[in-house]
DNA sequence: TTATATTGTGTAAAAAATACACATTTTTGT
DNA sequence: ACAAAAATGTGTATTTTTTACACAATATAA
């Protein structure tokens, strides 16, 4: 940001003492708020905690927490998914902001959203924290503060990267069927696929890896199980172009 | 955003006074950074001001200021829009927010970046900002605080959104030629297109109205001008699949 | 053994993207 | 007046991508 408008001076006159400059600025909370999605049952999933404020008694809420003082936001965000879920190095995409004056009723926060896509065996939820359940996404109504909003605009975000790059991996277990895979990719985006299109499409990007494993515990003829080969992704990062309004 | 957590005490404990609980969080400064764009001669261009702090004396920054106390953080982005360009109705779009402790000399200040697509000839720079310039997007190397940084995160933005959506005419005149908006796109996307190809592109997209007229001074056959259909897009606003990793 | 459920597979048609060249129109310079 | 320069305007063939669609094979459950 550069000077605060209605003073302005013409030139030259530098400032010297930022620190006072920004001493005089209005302040905000600032806090995280991670929508975090998992798969499970052929139903996406959200992870939300009661509300703990007497205001929103009884609504659902994001996993969130305030940014410390010496914090960044990137690491706010990981420290929530760290102490909420018991996981490391998962998949973290911010989103964006929202600081609509009224949206916390204990004064100015402001909060910055993100989505994570965790496996949801991959994880234990803390003893502690007996109110954190997982919901299907379909089902969530109201919910505490602007909490419904953010949630809308990140499963979008989600939406928009799952057709971008490989995401989905992350919600599924190491190994996996191309059914799961697919009905994965139909329950994010909301849409029937085509089975045979659908295969053809993955099996031509050409990063999985075929493990010769089948399911198990299936009442039907079982499918062969895949890895996903993150190494050969990251190599072949793809060229992008193609105006498509 | 929730509890902190360390204190997490299991269940039933709702806090009355979430004043006092928002009162204890540490705060921060919150300001809008506008990554203007435009687009003359050819050039994507943005729009920069020198830095009236000491600490960053001489580098360019993007235009920005504090959010006031009661303030969206989309009014104020409009404002500093209109407060620098006199430009009201303008496509903004939020990137992401900046926190990183050391990012600001002055102490903690959280910025959140927009950007905005304007045409260079509507708009007259504040007489006052006599620093205010264009700037090459080439061109522009050091700036002050991160704000080359937030300026790379836009423009990418830009990219990608350039070519889901025809934002491309908010940066150009009411009339232009098929020419023009190659050079936008061009400009924007920093590849070469085929002529043909691009014209048959946009013409089946049919939201371009032929005005019947033809650019002047041009030293060479003129081209046609044509207007944006803002109507007839905004009706028919795409459905959208298709995974394209 | 049969019914049930789901896997695995290929091809044809349609749509979209790409590559590519020449005649036309205007201005500029002589 | 003419020639040179510069850019417009236009269409087709090829390749690639997307879509639609059906049946045999394999495992479990009854």
């Amino acid at each position: 940001m550069n000077r605060s408008l209605p003073p302005l001076t013409g030139r030259g006159e530098l400032i010297q003492d930022a620190v006072q400059l920004v001493a005089a600025y209005p302040k905000t909370a600032l806090t995280v708020d991670c929508v975090i999605f998992g798969f499970e049952e052929n139903e996406l999933k959200v992870l939300l905690i009661r509300s703990d404020l007497q205001a929103y008694k009884g609504l659902w809420t994001l996993l969130g927490d305030v940014v410390n003082e010496s914090e960044d936001l990137n690491e706010a965000a990981y420290r929530v998914l760290r102490e909420r879920t018991g996981l490391n190095d998962i998949f973290l995409e911010q989103v964006q902001s929202f600081s609509a004056p009224g949206r916390h009723p204990g004064g100015r926060v402001t909060t910055v959203a993100y989505y994570s896509l965790i496996n949801v065996r991959h994880h234990k939820l803390r003893k502690l924290d007996n109110e954190v359940h997982w919901h299907n996404l379909e089902s969530i109504e109201a919910m505490g503060f602007d909490h419904k909003d953010i949630l809308d605009v990140c499963h979008q975000r989600l939406q928009r990267r799952v057709q971008e790059h490989p995401l989905g991996f992350n919600l599924l277990p190491d190994k996996f069927s191309l059914r799961e895979l697919q009905n994965l990719y139909e329950a994010i985006l909301d849409i029937k696929l085509d089975r045979r299109n659908f295969r053809k499409k993955f099996f031509s990007m050409d990063f999985l890896i075929d493990t010769e494993e089948y399911e198990v515990d299936v009442p039907h003829r079982p499918g062969k199980l895949y890895k996903f080969n993150f190494q050969k992704y990251q190599r072949n990062q793809k060229k992008w172009f193609g105006i498509d309004f």
